[in-house]
Parts: C-alpha cells; sequence; structure tokens
DNA sequence: GGTTGAATTGAACGGGTGTTCAGATAATCT
DNA sequence: AGATTATCTGAACACCCGTTCAATTCAACC
C-alpha cells in the first residue's frame, strides 16, 4: 500500500533533509543507513531517491547550504575593524547557536565527502575564513590589532568561536547574549594592539 | 597457512592499534572495517580478535591511553599563575601537534562510544579541563587574570588551542616554537587583567 | 625428532548496506 | 467516471559487516 493519506511530494523533500541532518549529527554519516532515515520520516528507503540521487548527494547539500548560509548571514561592510571584528563575532557565535547540527556535521564529516565535493565546501570555507582575515588585516594596518600573524588569528579565534557549540545548551547558565559578550571580551583582548 | 614467518604475537598487538588508530583518523570509526584494519596489519580479520575483544574496545583503548598520556604529561606544580598558564599552553599544543591522529579520533568519535566508554573518556576530559580551570581561578584571585566566567574560559582557550591541529602541517612556514609563541600570545592577552 | 602450544587462516554465521525498479496506490485533471 | 501521473512500496541485487571457530602452520622445548 502506497502514500496512504494523500499528496507528500512537497512536504517529504524537507523531511528527508531535517531527517538525514538530525541522524547524521546523532550518529554520523558513515553510521546512519538510508533506511534509518527512511524509517525517521515514515517512508520506505525506496521512497528517499526521489529526493536526493544518493546518500552522498544528501549529506553534500547539508553542508553546502549551511556555508552559503553562513556566507549570506552578513558581509563585511569595510567600517571600523573593531567592530567589524564584534559584529563578526556576535554573528558566527549566533549563527552556530542557532544550527548546531550543522554546525557538527560541518566540521565532522569532511572526510566523508567525495573528492569534488570536499574542494566546493573547502572553498566556501576559506572564503569565510578570508573574510575575518580581511578584518584582522585591515585593524593591524591601522593599528588597532596587533597580532603576530593575521592567519593564524584568524584560525584560533574561528576555532576558539566555533567551540561555543561544544558546550552551549538552551536554557542553560548562560543567555546567548551573556555569551556573545564573553567570547567579544576574549576575542577583542586577544587581538588588542599596545598593551604588551 | 598460517604464520609464514615467525612468532609474531609482541610485534602484532601494537601493529594493529598502530592500523587501527591510522584508518579510524582518515576515515572514521564507522566507515573503517575490521578486514580493513587486518588488511593493513597483513593478516586475516579473525587474527585482530587476539589482540582485541571487538572493535568498540579498539577504539576506546586507543582514547583511553591518549587521555591518559595527556593528563600525564604535565601537572601544575602550583606556582605563579601566569607562569603555570604559558606551561599549560605550550604543552597542549607540543602534545598535541606530536599525536595529530588520536588528538583528531578523540574529537571526533566520542558519539561511537558505548555509553561506559564514553563516561569514561569525559570523565578524563574533565579531569583535564579542570586543571586548566583551577589556573585560570587562582589567577583570578591573585589579580593577574580578568575573565568573565573560568569555565567558559577554559573551553574557549582548549578549544583554541587544540585548533592548531586542523591546520599545522611538519615543515611549514612556521615551526613549533613560533606556533607555540603565537597562541601563547593571544591566551595571554585574552585573559588578562587591567587593561580593559 | 616428536610433542606442545601459540599464532594465524579461511570459511562460515546471521544480518545489514546502498541502490534499483516493477507494480500498487491515490490525488488530480478531463 | 475514467485516464493520467506523481508518490510510494516491497522485494530483489550484489556486496560488506563484526565475530566465531575448527583446522592448520610453525617456533620452541624435551
Amino acid at each position: 500500500m502506497a502514500r496512504t493519506q494523500g499528496s507528500h511530494a512537497e512536504t517529504t523533500g524537507p523531511r528527508v533533509r531535517a531527517a538525514a541532518l538530525k541522524l547524521f549529527a546523532r550518529h554520523g554519516y558513515a553510521a546512519v543507513s538510508m533506511r534509518q532515515i527512511a524509517a525517521e520520516v515514515g517512508v520506505q528507503a525506496g521512497a528517499l531517491y526521489l529526493y536526493t540521487p544518493d546518500k552522498q548527494t544528501l549529506l553534500f547539500e547539508l553542508m553546502r547550504g549551511h556555508m552559503e548560509d553562513l556566507l549570506a548571514d552578513w558581509t563585511p561592510v569595510g567600517g571600523s575593524p573593531v567592530a567589524e571584528l564584534e559584529t563578526f563575532a556576535r554573528h558566527h557565535i549566533r549563527y552556530h547557536l542557532d544550527r548546531p547540527d550543522l554546525v557538527f556535521i560541518a566540521y565532522m564529516e569532511l572526510r566523508n565527502l567525495d573528492p569534488e565535493n570536499f574542494s566546493v565546501i573547502e572553498e566556501l570555507r576559506r572564503a569565510y575564513e578570508n573574510r575575518l582575515e580581511g578584518i584582522l588585516r585591515a585593524g593591524v594596518e591601522r593599528g588597532h590589532f596587533a597580532v603576530p600573524d593575521t592567519k593564524l588569528a584568524t584560525l584560533a579565534i574561528i576555532a576558539m568561536l566555533t567551540g561555543v557549540t561544544t558546550w552551549y545548551r538552551e536554557g542553560g547558565r548562560l543567555s546567548r547574549e551573556k555569551v556573545g559578550d564573553i567570547y567579544w571580551d576574549m576575542v577583542r583582548k586577544a587581538v588588542r594592539a599596545g598593551h604588551a
């Protein structure tokens, strides 16, 4: 018996992606089977192939969408480097706290991407890093920041900020606002000039 | 035909662990089969069970050994918090650069641990974090550090320092010494007091 | 040189994998 | 009401999984 209650194409597609996202984040891409995803959606495994050509593409599209949204979430406007760095840090934290599963996947499942898919994601990731490095470089030129190496500082700051997703839980001791304040305080001090 | 060239028990054990480590780090625990590990060692899959009760224990023992070595690598001596923080940061970086595969596994494969194994590893990880937090708290009490939240600063610093393994490559632009200097500079400034 | 025993093979076990596809079903259109 | 078509099922395909174990091989000992 097929399709027991009406046409579902428009809702099933997103539900497949949502189920894959949830299960990939919880158990890892390799550990999740198409049959498990189908069960989560409430459908047989064969039906998934109406919505994705294969399992690999399901993972890739989740990661690509995430990276593109991340890049679209905010673009530098070229103002004061200090203000731009603050905006970057707060956006980064807020965006990552809003999408814990996608963030988790984007960092953990890189090695499960086919080589072509991997380079697409890597390029998007580099574009994001370059944005932060641009801010740091501008700040160093104008004397607002003092970092020994802008590339390294870029990676250190992103690692620090992204780390928030490993411990933050909704309704915990600290509000998002407060978390943003605390991290921004550390970032600002870490790159600050003139206080050696 | 078995054992084509002599008794191998003493060398095969470590070789099994080394092969598992390498393959788990490259492709992930769930994506690596016992037959692949056996092939890397140059043995049939059944022979692996002379050296591990099962695949899960192989992963767990790698992670447990790593965490115990990390804790044994250095213990705080109770001196100046600034000096202790520097020692901690430099040890952390050096240790992590020395064992990229183990570090990778310890962070990526937590969710593939059985619940009992998971809590063992989690406890070791918490013990490590508590060491750093102890340093920060001592520094805050004596007025050397100013951090809004020592627990959060602990996690932020560890995330930042551990991030070094994602980009550092042997023989690259920066020496280990220089990397340690740069990260220490950022950590020191991030927690510094009296320069708001 | 025959015996012992550790080290290993290779086949087997039950079950799970991603993917395909003919056929069934039900909502929509004429 | 009947035809059409998008949606989904369920079985099948070839293959891989972790693990067990009787049989085999060979170094060491008597």
